[in-house]
DNA sequence: GTCTATAGATCGATAGAC
DNA sequence: GTCTATCGATCTATAGAC
């Protein structure tokens, strides 16, 4: 209920998904989070009695985020296209937020560090995407605006993966590495290079 | 010399490399390496004078891995297909291996938690396997053997990106995923979908 | 080459004052 | 809600015996 401390939750997982997205989560430390928000260590235990009950928070945070998302870009009644330019943006702008790169590739990287309880809700993370990302290629392929070779599920998989690897590679290859990728998503998916792929 | 010293640094190597691929180098410490060759952590150091000394070790390992597995791909006079067969099938390996991933992969996610002498390291390692990829890809549309669309250099950026990430992403989502993501890179080549992925 | 001993830092975590 | 104080574990690293 107090202003002060709801504020300071939210600034813990805030800067805890920074971290996360920059760092690991084995790299990310509640010394960290409280340095930059010129707090002490122990003040994040009375809103996370443990790091991995920050995780958890972070991960259904994530989760969230990426369904309200959804429902905003279902309500607006986007096309295919425009549905995906936007998921793709999605991972433009992580890119462009200080190399941050995508929570579940970060998260199935460091998978097997992970505390156990985490494990199924990164499961359940990356299957909320795959099972959006699948329909919307259904959709495509179905109104005719897309065109593809394979199953949706298939070619859902590949751009995800694509798009996580492409941005943890453009960090030591740079955003071409990046720009280059979501070019040949578009080209697999028969759309033009126009600005489909969309700027910023 | 000492034949016991020199297996001990290559059984540190190999363990390392092991920790790396599984858990991430923020997450690999001389504690597990120590533990699992059943000597004390001090050993370690006398190899490895410190963790960076270690990580450059790693990094420069598998960079010699690698150009030895292309020298002798090369040696062999293989074609295009069985070249990238091969070059999938290491990836399809290290799933297999303990649900390994991609060193590129695990080291460019931690990159901005990874000891600043690294950096272009990884980035080294990165345009080796970049270059090779691309060579390949300009040799089979040359050749005829690969039809894709877009530049070589994009298309050996993106197929790299969607292993990396299929690698982490099945660790969630099973081996289905990784097949899927093989299977998907193969059509977009315009290769039938035969026994090229490789077996084994 | 590997050990014991030890240092110093950082980590996640708890108790209890305020 | 946040603090100080403190704990035990783990981590990287060094010194010196063997």
């Amino acid at each position: 209920m107090n202003q002060r401390g709801t504020d300071t939750r939210e600034q813990i997982l805030k800067m805890g998904s920074h971290l996360v997205q920059t760092r690991g989560y084995s790299a990310m430390s509640f010394g960290q989070i409280a340095e930059a928000l010129a707090i002490k260590p122990p003040a994040i235990h009375y809103h996370f009695p443990s790091k991995t009950d920050l995780g958890l928070a972070l991960v259904e945070r994530y989760r969230g985020r990426y369904r309200r998302w959804i429902d905003e870009a279902a309500d607006q009644g986007l096309s295919v296209q425009d549905s995906l330019a936007g998921y793709i943006r999605i991972a433009s702008r992580f890119h462009d937020d200080g190399h941050k790169v995508c929570p579940v590739g970060i998260l199935t990287a460091e998978l097997l560090a992970l505390p156990d309880v985490l494990v199924p809700e990164v499961r359940a993370m990356t299957d909320d995407l795959l099972t959006w990302l699948t329909a919307q290629l259904s959709r495509g392929r179905s109104d005719g605006s897309l065109q593809f070779k394979g199953a949706p599920v298939d070619v859902a998989l590949s751009i995800s993966a694509a798009l996580q690897g492409a941005l943890q590679m453009s960090r030591a290859m740079g955003r071409e590495a990046f720009d280059a990728v979501v070019r040949q998503i578009w080209l697999g998916l028969g759309v033009g290079t126009d600005d489909s792929a969309g700027h910023v």
